[in-house]
DNA sequence: TATTTTTAATAGTAATACTATTATTTCTTA
DNA sequence: TAAGAAATAATAGTATTACTATTAAAAATA
């Protein structure tokens, strides 16, 4: 299945569309595979340009700097999931079963993991494991947010949050929860592999034990309460 | 009460104890206001070196670069979390209660906001909230954690679990559900104010939504599940 | 008082993050 | 197909950042 169509980062982000040249399209592959290799502080515009065999001021006129790179990247993952969820979720009906699919597409990874695009998608979920808080933990977040450049990540939150509703319509925090879930099945798997001890894991690379914590988690928060409990 | 003895960050944090001199000091306590105003990213020894009053090249004899002085900001900041925890518990004998107030201290603030250090705590505490994963997101995780330096977060994780544990002791996930617990009491006050679509709150300042959440959150985890549940 | 030790300032460098200008290629359309 | 226009990329810079080697001054100690 290709689905270039749908995983079309806002113009917003690029100053020239980078899927419309071959130029643009090698430093987006490339960039991804380089910035995994060399984590977001220690990559620079000049190290990509001599893997793509460009100038530096070549990718300048794609992107205005390195962060927003980053967020292309990411917004290119988060279209990527909510498709792979919708895909996904369209034929089941139980709303339990729903959410144990979305958070193991979001622990586990995806179903459909390969496609035309060329996109080392591995690398890109280590990337947006190690390196989304990046995004907006930063001064500029309100003026980044202001360009909706978060809209994607907050679509996919708002929809995980639906089905968190349709399991259960009186629970409180739907879309806390939602967002608690997202970061987590990035933050845990990171912790796992290097700070085991905020965990109950060991330095396995088994996802899918965040996976079994987080669904207990939720479950757990979206059961109805007893009248005993506030 | 003074507890200034109880907040010394490790050794190898500092080139040179930063409290032994007062141009140490005045670089810490200057420093806490300097990076919470301008963030991590645009804060450089330069920039602090001007409103020291001294020369960059100074500020290299007390920190190796600015990640190191940010790393010792977090560890006098759970330090004090950690001391501040045990000192509310030692009379409680309710783990409930117990739970309560480790996430009251961790949200809405610390019971006694205020010392003798001098150091600008309502600052330091947004450095935490804004700054502190990029601790960890980097590429040099591994070594700074072979040095112990995340050592007071992992002990103040492995504290927090072992409240779970007392209060649910067949609770399969204690230290996930503590840095979870962790994570979300700095990320979730974030995104209410700068990206409230995550949340289910309004853009308010009000930390104590926040405490609701998350015990909601623990207590419906560490509840003795009923037969029919997984 | 002389000497050692500690501490800070001077004056650099290499790398980073950009930008203004110029050159080249590609695309129109006459 | 050739000339002009538009798009794209390269050259060659700059200011700032992150740091360091060396020298100077101050403080502590003998």
């Amino acid at each position: 299945m290709d689905l270039q169509i749908s995983i079309q980062p806002s113009q917003k982000l690029a100053l020239r569309d980078p899927e419309s040249s071959p130029l643009g399209r090698k430093i987006i592959r490339d960039g991804i595979v380089l910035m995994h290799r060399l984590g977001y502080e220690q990559f620079t515009f000049k190290k990509l340009a001599e893997v793509v065999e460009c100038t530096e001021a070549s990718i300048y006129r794609y992107f205005e700097n390195k962060h927003r790179l980053l967020l292309y990247f990411l917004t290119w993952y988060w279209n990527y999931v909510e498709y792979q969820a919708i895909v996904s979720l369209q034929n089941l009906n139980d709303p339990a079963l729903k959410i144990r699919k979305v958070i193991e597409i979001l622990t586990v990874g995806l179903p459909n993991w390969s496609d035309a695009s060329g996109i080392d998608k591995a690398a890109l979920h280590e990337i947006v494991i190690a390196e989304s808080s990046k995004a907006y933990l930063t001064k500029d977040v309100d003026i980044i947010n202001g360009e909706q450049l978060f809209k994607p990540y907050k679509d996919l939150c708002r929809h995980i949050s639906d089905l968190f509703s349709a399991y259960n319509p009186s629970y409180p925090y739907p879309r806390t929860l939602a967002s608690t879930v997202l970061e987590m099945a990035q933050f845990q798997p990171y912790f796992m592999e290097h700070l085991p001890a905020l965990t109950d894991f060991g330095k396995e690379r088994d996802h899918s034990k965040v996976a079994a914590f987080l669904e207990n988690l939720v479950f757990s928060a979206l059961q109805p309460k007893t009248s005993s409990e506030n």
